[in-house]
DNA sequence: CGAATTTTGTATCGATCGATGCGGAAGTCG
DNA sequence: CGACTTCCGCATCGATCGATACAAAATTCG
């Protein structure tokens, strides 16, 4: 006697959820949150707002998944990025990952991080805090690794892991605003590669 | 017999276009061209609607001559970086000013010409654009500024003075998100210094 | 004074914002 | 089959968006 594989009961999803998630991921992130209407969203989408909201909660719990999937997709260079055996390949890593995100052709200029939410009115605090979140953790996972770095002895026992991190960090915000600006890959590049001469800074 | 001084003809204005146009520079750097509601900015500037528009023409246009207020006044850093004697001073000074001016107690955190717009949906293209060529400025007067250093022997001939002016301005910008994401004064100055002990960096 | 000019206060415009109600469509169950 | 559950298309909600119409108020000019 066969087990009949069963499905979900009630009239099936039209539409594929992760599709239309990252359709939604690139709208955020080409025009931040609150500048993504609703009906650009579920256009891009290919879905109607019944099903949006059916499927994701409302427009922040949307932006918070488009998030997450910005973080494993795009924004995964960091994750590996921390793998990296030295605390110089790190940095590297970190800052060519940014680069060839925000200035991807056919995708949006500029890191989701940042533009999605710099600033904002009223409607948007929530998220902007929860970027200003995001950005931060960032700077911590990094500190933590050169903080091992330091223990390891890869980095001299004198140097501030925190410091190198800020550092780091902030090449890799002002790289995204640089690249929103329209700035080119190349030129970034060269300029990261600079800026990572004289590791560590100390 | 007196000669009277012969006001404008009309009605006076009742307020003060100066002071209403520095309240409104503070709500656009503070929530941003979109994310600042028409009724927010004019219930900070004290006037209502039909004075803001007589005033000032729309919201562009308000944002426009915020951003020239902004420039003049907090962003003055600039202008005055550029006439120290060195090449190394000018750095130092842009720096030390974005890290006061973003993370002034009182005032709203961050850089209102990277937080203006630099993400936003169809009806803040065009100040979106007036920013990226605002930023894009900024790195090109620093960038004529080291090549006069280079031509005046204070920096090697072999040095690009567009490579250092993209690494001043990558910094500047992500201190600016730095201080949107609240990190503090001190550590973002210990950082600076740091970024700038191995200078030029070549 | 009265005519002309400019500003102000109020009330409101059409468009768009995010979000929902509702009935029919499309499936799984018994 | 009929009952049940879920999803979709359409219409629309109240709120807010930026922007204006209109008339009274306040000033200069003749």
């Amino acid at each position: 006697m066969e087990t009949r594989q069963s499905g979900p009961v009630g009239r099936p999803r039209g539409f594929d959820a992760d599709e239309a998630l990252e359709r939604a991921m690139l709208v955020f992130w080409e025009h931040g949150y609150e500048g993504a209407s609703l009906a650009g969203l579920t256009n891009a989408m290919g879905i109607s707002t019944t099903s949006m909201y059916a499927a994701f909660g409302n427009k922040e719990e949307l932006f918070r998944k488009a998030l997450e999937r910005y973080t494993e997709g795009p924004s995964a260079y960091l994750a590996r990025a921390l793998e990296e055996p030295a605390a110089l390949g790190v940095a590297t890593a970190v800052l060519a990952g940014v680069i060839r995100t925000t200035t991807r052709p056919a995708h949006p200029h500029g890191c989701m991080g940042v533009q999605g939410a710099l600033a904002s009115g009223d409607s948007g605090r929530e998220v902007r805090d929860l970027l200003a979140a995001w950005r931060n953790n960032g700077c911590s996972r990094l500190r933590e690794r050169f903080q091992r770095a330091v223990d390891d002895g890869d980095l001299e026992p004198e140097t501030d892991p925190g410091l190198l991190a800020r550092y780091v960090t902030t090449l890799a915000f002002g790289i995204a605003v640089q690249a929103a600006s329209g700035v080119g890959r190349e030129e970034l590049q060269r300029m990261a590669d600079a800026a990572l001469r004289n590791w560590p800074i100390v």
